[in-house]
DNA sequence: TATTAGCACTTGAGCATTGAGAGTGCTAAC
DNA sequence: GTTAGCACTCTCAATGCTCAAGTGCTAATA
């Protein structure tokens, strides 16, 4: 970043924090009046006029006061924002009892993580957002097939996060049990241990392989398994529209409309969580950062969870770029990290 | 229904339909222009004051047109509407692909009803709707216990349905695969082909007997199905916010907020819809007719999908109450059967 | 030289006024 | 029973106006 004095940084913070507590653009006087920095308007004025030039503020006319842009934004959650802003402002006691809340739905990740975003949303007034790992860095544990009606059998997929999918696929009816614990066994000999993605690629190999073979059993054993890996694992979970709504930032049909595509696009989410929660610790994607077109109003605060190294999900939150980064981020941070604490435990 | 001349049913019917398509409250110029009745505008105003004074129409305010009230869409779809008015406008081909999409999902009764959901907003413009059976009306037909890692179980729930739930438990490191497959075999025996209303009942019958003799397996296998048990085994599917945003009806941040709220409670809708959903066919709710505040101003069109005499789900849409209720109808009505004739060709 | 006071200028929000347009109810004529 | 005519009511959009907020610039000040 450019070379800032000291004090412009801090009529720049002053800016950023009035915006994101009232919703009206801040003009020079209410930084000289409220903030005690012992310059006259005028001064303020001239600095602001500064931090516009150099793109870290904005007017959406002449005669409004200064609204941060997405880049000041930036320059505050990196530079600026003290770590503790926000914590007090939480009322730990709610916040422990949402996770005791939680506690029991350890051993579902899914439904953990559906409930996680209502908790989110709850403690931010922001989106809440969680998503189960993807199968491409989700590694199979055992497979099991059960035979369930006369031509159908339930696919099992263990994986070591502790998910489990199940497909029922349709089958010959003259499978038996007995065929499918060996088909079975001959997968987990295969496939155990490797991610999802790697076993769609094996078995497209040894599809073209074995068609040569024609090995029956292990042709079906293909087929089913394919067939299973077939439709998207994971999931997302969204929550807390009626929250966010209530926020003057949606106060005009336009932007709802914007908003309401962005949570329905969930492939879209999906592919933009992915890629953020590649490594630990919190990230923050601040509007037009997003190279998505629904996203370039909205930020994102997100931190994956963790198993040991392995990655369960990704928590996070969904709000308008005037977003209070401190108390979505330490909300962000203590939910995932209490949820990978809870896994740690378990 | 009080006794209307047929010439009022006309015009009451002209005023929905017009209504319907175009959201402007209609006045008896419109009724007189557009339609041709061969009466003049002095007359229609007459009986529409009629209608109104019957409960069936209303005034924005003085100057406006008349609106239909939820008693006169109620007289509407159960007396006026033509069967047939608009199987026509749906392009076939559109409903034929949509259809076909959902055709490779009918072995996981969730993801269909997920993806249904898109189609029916798709082709309706409102929310589309669907819920999987509560468990009260599910038979449970098969449960399994698989050791999954030293200290947990996975409990696999089948159902007559074709739906499968797995929940997985934490247990006492001891307990062996055996000893699983011989609780496993004991639930069977006592509760399979019981609805899982039935079976919580049950359970709790026995736990408090049981507790006397303390058989050690016979209370571990309780506990473990009272466990899985315990959260809902049901989903509910909503889409088509940003369709339904569309609407002229959902301009103003009031209706929006409203919509979001109701959508948003997941536990209220289902409530609504098992308790519409008890009989087969296609089954209207008008505004005011549900005596839920989030549903007040919002009409609901539902229908089950059955398999054999069992009900393996609930398909509907959600909109407006200047609903196009054949329409809605038509594509619930199809929907809900095409759903039915699949699972009965699986 | 940095800061500040002062002032002219710009802009949007809020408000009352106005007129057009749509629709009504009522009455009298057909 | 139906209709034409008319006075009346109400909303909506446009207009013009003022007010408050905020700016940029300039000249005076510490």
């Amino acid at each position: 970043m450019e070379k800032l004095t000291e004090r412009n940084k801090k009529i720049l913070c002053a800016v950023v924090q009035s915006y994101i507590n009232y919703p009206d653009p801040v003009g020079s006087r209410i930084v000289s009046k409220r903030f005690s920095f012992g310059l006259s308007s005028a001064t303020i004025r001239n600095i602001m006029a500064d931090l516009e030039e150099m793109g870290l503020l904005a007017q959406p006319h002449t005669s409004a006061g200064r609204v941060p842009t997405d880049l000041g934004y930036r320059f505050y959650v990196d530079s600026l924002m003290a770590e503790g802003d926000y914590c007090s402002n939480i009322e730990i006691e709610i916040l422990q009892g949402l996770y005791r809340r939680l506690e029991i739905l350890k051993n579902d990740i899914d439904l953990l993580l559906s409930e996680t975003t209502k908790s989110l949303s709850m403690l931010s007034h922001y989106l809440g957002v969680a998503m189960s790992p993807t199968p491409d860095m989700t590694t199979l544990s055992r497979i099991d097939l059960l035979k369930y009606q006369a031509d159908k059998v339930a696919v099992l997929l263990f994986t070591q996060d502790g998910l489990i999918k199940n497909r029922v696929l349709s089958v010959d009816s003259g499978i038996s049990q007995k065929d499918l614990n060996r088909i079975a066994h001959y997968l987990n000999s295969e496939f155990s241990g490797y991610t999802f993605d790697d076993i769609r690629h094996k078995i497209l190999r040894e599809m073209s392989k074995e068609k040569i073979k024609c090995d029956s059993l292990i042709s079906k054993a293909m087929r089913i398994c394919r067939e299973a890996l077939y439709f998207p694992l994971n999931e997302l979970f969204v929550s807390g529209l009626s929250e966010v709504l209530e926020l003057p930032d949606f106060s005009n049909l336009k932007k709802i409309r914007e908003l309401s595509r962005a949570i329905e696009d969930k492939h879209m989410i999906i592919k933009l969580l992915d890629s953020l929660s590649e490594s630990e610790g919190v990230k923050v994607l601040i509007g037009s950062e997003s190279t998505l077109e629904e996203m370039k109003e909205l930020s994102l605060v997100v931190s994956p969870c963790m198993e040991g190294d392995r990655q369960v999900g990704v928590v996070g939150i969904i709000g308008p770029t005037r977003m209070n980064y401190a108390k979505a981020m330490y909300i962000v941070e203590s939910t995932s990290k209490f949820i990978t604490k809870m896994l740690a435990g378990r």
